[in-house]
DNA sequence: GTATAATAAATAAAAATTTATCAATTAGGA
DNA sequence: TCCTAATTGATAAATTTTTATTTATTATAC
């Protein structure tokens, strides 16, 4: 799906979404140019983006705001239902877990997988924690088909393999380390450390 | 500093100096060829991005190894000492305290604040955690550059505010809103959320 | 020593991305 | 009703980024 926009205007895409979101509900109409200046970019490329999407807007007026977000939601696929799991329960899989924001996107945080026996068997925010060795079976009954690493560096790539096997086909990995896998299967990186550094070698 | 690469040349850098150093000791020349494929990208580029760098290869031999992680790590600025900030002590911003990773890239996240009388005067991951009415005199005293916004997004730009009016000239915001910042002050923002639903509509 | 092959570095070309320009549309006012 | 100004959408240009090509260097084998 969507495989025709290129990554960094869909990566843009979310960023309209939060700033419509964010304008008051009185606001109806909103045009490309107040979008690009209020998030310091050019009006053309804001159209351009938008493009990708159903929105259609009207001269001398803008594009209705309802429709617009609607338009980035259903491009965004806010509206279907996908399930993805994590792997990890130390500090950063417990934020991921108990952060709420994923249902804006359609995605619901459905399981947890660690392999530490004192973590496992038990609920996390309101979400069942599993051993890592029953990750076929979670992850196949769930149908789920994204996966978030906030695992060591050192356990990343078998658990990204353990979960592409059952059937993950988007990785976002936390982990400082390349992940690698197959055609088909989308891996996107955070790295914390390394986007505070990148700031740090910008001032 | 580094005024004059690419934010997307100096985005790479630090995938290529995670992927060096996770060699084995006994590899002592690197060439970029090795590198891009490893990475899944083009070898020119590669060049290019090293280039930045005061790294330089030998024909026929490629990069030694050692010089180039120095390389990489002087143009990030891992040697020098940056101190780093956090606002908001929920789940995320205990995670992100707790990470020991900062201090690969020369950064010490050195304080955190809240505005919960129940989680200050306390230290968390033997970090001390301050009322937010602290903070001009934590970040001035600290000579802090760095911050990282782990609060609720209706929080978010007042305390961005707050921190720049405090000498912060680089922000990493991790809440789902825009900051805006005045010349001089550099930020990035890391949406979770987001990233995962653009992996699912990348499905 | 000399030839060969691997590699960096430099240059050129191509592709992708962003920005500028222009034509078409339309709301609102004269 | 007609004119004006604002805005979209389309097209063109410019810029940036990536990839390809060429040249120069040098380790290794003969």
């Amino acid at each position: 799906m969507n495989k025709d926009i290129p990554v960094i205007s869909l990566q843009r895409l979310p960023v309209y979404l939060n700033y419509l979101k964010s304008l008051p509900e009185e606001k109806i109409y909103v045009s490309s140019g107040l979008i690009a200046e209020a998030l310091g970019m050019g009006e053309v490329l804001v159209r351009k983006d938008l493009a990708y999407t159903s929105a259609v807007g009207r001269p001398r007026v803008g594009y209705d705001k309802g429709e617009l977000i609607s338009a980035l939601e259903d491009y965004l696929c806010c509206n279907g239902r996908r399930y993805a799991v994590i792997a990890g329960i130390g500090a950063l899989g417990r934020a991921v877990l108990g952060y709420g924001g994923f249902c804006n996107y359609g995605i619901e945080v459905a399981a947890a997988f660690d392999n530490d026996p004192a973590k496992t068997g038990v609920s996390v925010a309101g979400k069942p924690v599993y051993d890592i060795s029953e990750a076929e079976r979670v992850v196949k009954g769930l149908g789920a088909e994204l996966a978030v690493l906030c695992v060591p560096a050192a356990y990343a790539q078998s658990v990204a393999d353990l979960f592409i096997g059952c059937g993950i086909k988007g990785i976002l990995n936390f982990a400082p380390v390349l992940i690698n896998a197959p055609e088909g299967v989308v891996v996107r990186h955070i790295d914390v450390a390394a986007n505070l550094a990148i700031l740090s070698s910008m001032l």
